[in-house]
DNA sequence: TCAACACTAAAGTTCTTGCTTAACTATCGA
DNA sequence: TCGATAGTTAAGCAAGAACTTTAGTGTTGA
């Protein structure tokens, strides 16, 4: 497995922003241009743009320029490696309380057969 | 559903940064003093009880002190309101592109019915 | 043609984050 | 008892994030 550190560094970083959560939430009913985007957020047009700028730089969307109309779409498949993370973590700790109950069953055993 | 968005600020916050990810990535093979949890990390130890405040406020992780020890574990739960998160995002967009083929399929019959 | 529209670019401000060092407290073990 | 250990507190600093306003560019439709 590639060190994919960098990458989830932005899209945490991407998704710990109401706005930016929210532009997502709008962008997974379908796609919409920026102005959409932003009209719900209680902000600037342009600080809108950057929140966008970040979410693209995440990988998390994808837009594209037609006539003075940007159109953004979301970019699923970013979601799954935050998905990944957090399924290896769970792996992980379950993995650890499935070996300390199987240790547990052990001493249960050995002190019944004293 | 209340509100999470705090919480979600927090948790993806949290999650945003190499050392804390390192932290819990640690915490899920088990606890840990806060030393353990400090000494692989490129920085002094105040930085990186920084760093594990951040975890405990965002509820990835609890602590508890007995001597002059303090030891740390993860709190599972805590994860899973992220990937509630992302789980209610993928659902919507899933349903969004069935209700996107299904009206394909609409045309195509359509198409083949003239 | 020309005003409205949709976006973009740049610059400046303020607040937050991620460190550092230095100094300090409490506990443990010989 | 006393030095080493484990953690804590505080202050300060540099870089980054999240806005703002201002001033544009290119596109569209009447």
């Amino acid at each position: 497995m590639l060190n994919q550190s960098p990458n989830l560094d932005r899209l945490f970083q991407a998704l710990a922003d109401p706005a930016r959560r929210a532009m997502i939430e709008r962008l997974s009913r379908g796609p919409a241009p920026v102005s959409e985007l932003a009209r719900p957020l209680p902000m600037s047009l342009p600080a809108a743009m950057q929140h966008l700028g970040v979410l693209e730089a995440a990988g998390l969307v994808r837009s594209e320029k037609v006539g003075r109309v940007r159109t953004c779409a979301i970019e699923p498949q970013a979601l799954s490696l935050v998905e990944q993370w957090i399924d290896a973590r769970r792996r992980e700790w379950e993995h650890r309380l499935d070996r300390l109950s199987a240790y547990l069953e052990v001493l249960k055993v050995e002190e019944a057969d004293k």
